[in-house]
DNA sequence: CCTACCGATCGGTAGG
DNA sequence: CCTACCGATCGGTAGG
C-alpha cells in the first residue's frame, strides 16, 4: 500500500501547501525548505516526488487550467449562445471559487513557468479565450449582444471574474454572488 | 548640480528600471544586482539613493497609490452621482493606462510591502474603495443605479478595470477602450 | 525518505 | 559611487 493516507498521499499533501504558500509568498518567494517542513518532510524528500520546484508549479497550473477548459466545453454544449454565454460565466465564478488559492497562483505566477509550460500554458489560454470570443460573435450574430470587439468584452469580463479571488470573502453567499455578476455582466449598473 | 541628466536623476532611473524589472519578474524574483545593472552602477551603489530593497518597491507602490487618490479626489467635485462615477471609472482607466507598469506592481506585489508600509497601503486602498462605494450609495439612492451589495459592485468593477494592464495591448484605441468600458460597466452586454 | 553537502546567489555593510 | 567582502539562504545532487 504505498504512501495512502486518508485517500491523500505525500505528493498531493505537497501539493497543497506549495498552493497555498505559493499563493501567500509568491513562487520566487518560496522556498523548497519551507514548503518541504510543512509536508512534514526533509527538503530534498521533495526531489522525491517532483522533478524541480518549477514541476511543481506546472502541476498546479497545469491541473488548474484544464479544469476551466472543461467547464467551457461544458458550457458549449447549450444550445443558444446567451445561454452558452451565461453557463461559461457562472461555470468560470464556480471553479475560480472552489479553487481559489490555485487560481490565484495560475494567474500570479504562471510568467515563472520554463519556455515549454509556459507556451504550453498560453497555448491553452489562447485557445479559452478564442472560444469565449466565438460565442460572443454568435450572439451578436444573433442580435442579442452589444456589438463591441468580442476581443475586448471577452478580456474584460473575464479579468472582472477572475479578479474575485482578489476580493471576496463572503460578503454574500457564492450563488448570490454568481447571480449578482450575471447580472452586471448582461445589463450593467445602471437602473 | 546635483547628478541630474536631461532632468532624471540615477534615482529615477533605479526607480524606472525596478518598475519594469519588478513587473517582468516579480519582486522576489528581482535581484539588487541586475537591478543595479540595469541601472548602470554597481550593486552597492543602490543603497546610496534607497535604505533597502523593500524601499524601492515602497517607492514605487505609494506614487502610483497617491495618483490613483488624486484622480477620485478630481472625480468627486462633479455635481450628480452619474457622472462622479463615469468620471471615477474614466480616470481610473486612464491612470492605470498611463502607468501600467507601476500599476501592475502595485497591484501584484504589494504583498511583498513589510508590516507599516503594508499596514498603509491597505488603509489607503480601504479609503479609496469606501469613497467608491459611497457614490454608489448616493446613486442608489437617487434611483439611477441598480441595488445591489456596493461592496459587490465596486469590488467587481474596479478588479475589471485594474485586468485591463493584464490584456491590453493596442487593440483599440485608449479613448474607444475607455468608451466601450464606460458602456460595459452601465448597460452590460445585452443589446 | 534521510544525512551530508555543494556551488551559486542573495541583500546588505564597511570604509573610502 | 566604488572595491572588497560577509553571513544566510537558495535549488538541487550523491549515496544510501
Amino acid at each position: 500500500m504505498p504512501s495512502k493516507k486518508n485517500g491523500f498521499s505525500r505528493k498531493d499533501e505537497i501539493l497543497r501547501q506549495a498552493t497555498i504558500m505559493f499563493r501567500e509568498r509568491g513562487y520566487a518567494g518560496s522556498s523548497v525548505r519551507d514548503l518541504a517542513m510543512l509536508a512534514g518532510i526533509e527538503a530534498p524528500s521533495i526531489y522525491s516526488h517532483f522533478k524541480s520546484k518549477e514541476d511543481i508549479l506546472q502541476n498546479i497550473c497545469g491541473k488548474m487550467a484544464r479544469t476551466f477548459t472543461r467547464g467551457l466545453t461544458k458550457a458549449e454544449k447549450e444550445s443558444k449562445p446567451e445561454q452558452r454565454f451565461r453557463t461559461a460565466v457562472a461555470l468560470h465564478v464556480q471553479t475560480t471559487l472552489k479553487y481559489a488559492d490555485a487560481a490565484a497562483v495560475m494567474w500570479n505566477e504562471w510568467k515563472h513557468l520554463g519556455d515549454d509550460a509556459m507556451e504550453d500554458f498560453k497555448a491553452r489560454r489562447r485557445n479559452y479565450e478564442q472560444r469565449i470570443q466565438q460565442i460572443l460573435i454568435e450572439g451578436m450574430d444573433a442580435g442579442i449582444f452589444v456589438k463591441q470587439d468580442p476581443i475586448v468584452l471577452s478580456n474584460f469580463i473575464f479579468s472582472a471574474l477572475n479578479g474575485i479571488i482578489f476580493w471576496y470573502h463572503g460578503e454574500v453567499t457564492r450563488d448570490e454572488l454568481t447571480d449578482t455578476i450575471n447580472k452586471l455582466v448582461f445589463d450593467g449598473i445602471k437602473k
